[in-house]
DNA sequence: GGACATTTGTTCGTATGTATC
DNA sequence: AGATACATACGAACAAATGTC
């Protein structure tokens, strides 16, 4: 198992929910299992840290991120935030670019959606976003998206509900015809209304109170 | 020596350009001047790296990072794609927040500048961003900046020629004024203008060809 | 082209402190 | 309170890669 390969491993098993939220990561444990030394395993758990799937306690080692809502909440407006700068880049842009990527997925998803492969047409969505970005041809944007699509993932499998999938399809076909046509202003909302959707497909679970004093009211 | 205290260091040598760009970093001799383990100078290493100050090379370790030109000018594209849409968020909020926090930083910038105490100044400019997103109150918006603007003090060091400070300044002011009065366009316009603005100040160095094989015509 | 010194990449054993039962 | 399990950190070690003479 290559070193790099590990942190795959682990951020694979994460977004798959074969490790759920709160999961404690054991590093003598995951050595064991992957063939490699602890060393390899705090390197890539510190690597993941960075990326936002693993949070570190002090002394009591590393577990699998668990967002509360109020992150949630803050992770789409940070990737919309994203993408409507990102589009107005990509408007600006000297010569408009190749959509053709954009639309290769795009059809892909609309494809699998019909099959009733979800799980597949999930996958390509995100896919879409990170062909949006690409647009930009600015590797530190692209690269702030996909952190921030890696805990997407995170998020969805503790809060999602119900997504109007066949509306969240139409917003990309729409921003494509957008793109095309370059309107920047009506771009910009389009994003906005698009993770404004796929915001309310996620529940509002009772995250209790964390602190015990405020929990019994003294 | 504490494990967090590591990478400050070494990040605060790398910013204040003891460290220029390029500079080997050699774990033994680090572990050795910072009386901590090399595990521990690697783990600081790493998160720097991912923090985008250092760069690692298979096998022949890490060195500061020296940017190009050319992600010069991705980088002050990602923080003005940021700061834009960050207003964008600061407008639409259910109240106007307060804009104390800026002013306070705008003046001592000003009050520095007078007295030409440019290294004060410059980072009170810094600052004065980071109170901008700060507004937002969205943490990982203002993570992605921050690291953004860490890579910027680099940057700044290699290919800053001349900025315009007055102007800059005068940016700063009315983009105080424009959040009081809340046009969300002009706002927008006025970041970008601003960011712009810095761009032209950088020299346009000769990068060279990287490409071996192209820089010899073959 | 080869031998040598240097440094990284990686592992192991161990000591220490801290949380948990 | 004591025992146990574990994370944290260190130092020594080795192979592999690199640069140098």
């Amino acid at each position: 198992m290559q070193p790099e390969e590990i942190g795959q491993t682990i951020a694979t098993a994460i977004l798959e929910r074969r490790l759920i939220p709160g999961r404690r990561l054991n590093e003598l444990e995951l050595s064991r299992l992957l063939g490699v030394s602890r060393s390899m395993i705090r390197f890539a758990l510190v690597g993941l840290h960075h990326d936002g799937l693993v949070t570190f306690e002090a002394n009591r080692g590393a577990f699998v991120a668990k967002p509360t809502l109020a992150e949630a909440n803050f992770l789409f407006e940070a990737i919309a935030a994203i993408e409507r700068s990102a589009v107005d880049i990509i408007l600006a842009a000297p010569r408009p670019p190749s959509l053709d990527g954009l639309r290769g997925v795009h059809r892909k998803q609309v494809k699998a959606h019909a099959k009733d492969n979800m799980r597949l047409s999930e996958q390509l969505a995100i896919d879409f976003h990170h062909e949006l970005l690409a647009l930009t041809g600015n590797p530190l944007l692209i690269d702030a998206q996909r952190k921030l699509l890696l805990r997407y993932r995170i998020v969805t499998g503790v809060f999602k509900t119900e997504l109007d999938y066949c509306e969240l399809e139409d917003h990309h076909g729409e921003l494509i015809a957008l793109l095309e046509s370059g309107s920047a202003a009506r771009l910009r909302r389009l994003v906005d209304t698009h993770w404004r959707l796929v915001i309310r497909g996620h529940i509002s679970v009772n995250p209790g109170i964390e602190d015990l004093a405020e929990a019994l009211r003294l």
